[in-house]
This record gives C-alpha cells, sequence and structure tokens, in this order.
DNA sequence: ATGGCAGGCTATGCCTGA
C-alpha cells in the first residue's frame, strides 16, 4: 500500500480560547492525527459537536483549570488509555490510542516541573520513570509507536535561543537531558531531526516582551517515531504561522507526514 | 539585572506555565 499521513501536536493552552485556531488549522493543514495539551477544561466542556463538524473524531482526558489532553483523528481510535501504567496521578497529562489496529499514538503533557529544588521538579523526573518504562514495553507491543506532545524538555542547546541563560534552569538541566535520551535510545528517533533544519526553529515562545517577534524561543515539542515508522518519515516542520495570530497559543503546532 | 504575558478561577489577586 501507499498510505500517506500527516500528524500534528499543538499545545494550545486553553482550548475554550483556542477552538477557532484550531478549527483552522484542521481545516488549512488537514492532519490525520492531531494531539492537543493544556486544553484546560473538564470532559463535560469539550467542544465535541464542533470539532466532528469539522470531520474528526475526539478523545480527551481533561480536568478543571490545568493540564488536559485530546486527540482528534480522521480514523477512530481503540484501546485507550489515560493514565501510565502503575502511576496515580490525577493530573491529565497522557492519551494514547491505536488506529487501524497497527498505529499506536501516545499524546503527553509532561510535567513543567517549576525549579530544579521544587517537588514539582521530582514529580517531572519521576513522571519520566513511569513512561520510560511504560515504552520499553510498548515498543516491544507496537512497532508502529509514535509519542507527540509537549515535552518540556530542550535536548540540546541549539533548542534554546540562549543557552547560556538557561543554564542551571528547568527544561535544559543535565538529568532531564539524560531522560529523554534514555527515551530515545529505546527506539524513538525525533523526527524534526530526521532532516536538515535551518537553525534557531523553535516550538515556544514566551508571551513576554515580544519574544516571539525577537524569536526567543525553545523547542520542547516533539513528534517521536519507532525506527520502523521513522524510516518512513517524509517531512516534519513547525509551523510558526499560528503563533503570530491574535490571541494565540504561546507553543506552535508541529507536523510530520509518513509515507506508509 | 529585573521582569515582562496569558488563562483560569469565584478571585477582585493568586497560581501556573517554561
Amino acid at each position: 500500500m501507499n498510505k500517506k499521513i500527516k500528524i500534528a501536536t499543538w499545545n494550545v493552552n486553553s482550548l475554550r480560547v483556542r477552538l477557532p485556531h484550531v478549527l483552522d488549522f484542521l481545516k488549512n493543514t488537514a492532519p490525520d492525527i492531531l494531539a492537543l495539551q493544556e486544553i484546560k477544561m473538564t470532559d463535560d466542556k469539550f467542544p465535541i459537536e464542533e470539532i466532528q463538524a469539522a470531520g474528526y473524531h475526539v478523545l480527551f482526558s481533561g480536568q478543571k483549570t490545568y493540564n488536559g489532553v485530546a486527540l482528534l483523528s480522521r480514523m477512530k481510535g481503540n484501546d485507550v488509555i489515560t493514565d501510565l501504567p502503575h502511576l496515580d496521578d490525577p493530573q491529565r497529562r497522557v492519551l494514547g490510542t491505536t488506529y487501524d489496529n497497527k498505529l499506536r499514538v501516545l499524546n503527553l503533557y509532561v510535567p513543567n516541573g517549576a525549579s530544579l529544588d521544587s517537588d514539582k521538579y521530582q514529580y517531572k523526573l519521576n513522571w519520566f520513570k513511569y513512561l520510560h518504562n511504560y515504552i520499553s514495553e510498548s515498543i516491544q507491543e507496537f512497532p508502529h509507536l509514535i509519542l507527540l506532545g509537549d515535552f518540556n524538555i530542550a535536548p540540546e542547546d541549539r533548542d534554546v535561543y540562549n543557552p547560556a541563560a538557561w543554564k542551571g534552569k528547568v527544561i535544559v538541566s543535565p538529568p532531564e537531558r539524560a531522560a529523554l535520551r534514555d527515551l530515545l535510545s529505546l527506539g524513538l528517533h525525533d523526527t524534526f531531526r530526521l532532516f536538515e533544519q535551518p537553525p534557531a526553529l523553535f516550538s515556544w515562545w514566551h508571551y513576554r516582551r515580544e519574544a516571539f517577534a525577537r524569536n526567543m524561543g525553545l523547542r520542547i515539542d516533539f513528534i517521536l517515531a519507532s525506527s520502523s515508522l521513522s524510516s518512513h518519515c517524509t517531512s516534519c516542520m513547525i509551523d510558526i504561522a499560528p503563533r503570530g495570530l491574535e490571541r494565540p497559543s504561546d507553543h506552535a503546532p508541529v507536523v510530520a507526514t509518513f509515507d506508509l
């Protein structure tokens, strides 16, 4: 067969506020799968009708005020999970499903970590340990595995606008970077880095002080693919256009295409 | 050097984000 599939991820920082941007993105980019993070709403508030009217199935795992993840897709997903196995966590950061009985997709909103001396940093590293253990099993069960979302880790200095200013901070700390490298070593590939990319391409910019206009950003949103998928990946790009809209999310969507 | 913006909440400032 020769099937093209387009997969995207976007931290929308409130789906209530960003729904018009998301509907425009579905129309303009027409992804087969769109993973959303930080929808910031309880499940009873999810805009099911609007998204179904755009031609997409919906899965979501939300909570009040914070976090929350969703998957919008052309195909219907099966075998849904909303937690990392063995981790009892009220925070809604995980949404996994299987499409066409073979493509396993895990949408992740990795904890931010606040600062290196905080409990939230320990929570982040611990959360990542449970993720690692789960993926070490999942990648055996599902050769076609995609992990995508907001990882809240900048893998290398080239993913940071000003590495010197970020040194010693959360997002770039050596233990976080090591945790991400260990995850990739299970057999996952950062699809963005499969291709030659211009320097200083980021997926997040602070709202403050014209950070986007000055391209003071970080690359922390990824589409990771298992080897059997990454070899069929034909592109990965960051779509910065939505970051320039009125009332934007602070993150830009990342889009990857596969020729399966 | 510092702090700056945005979203949600039941608040009329505080917490969180990265």
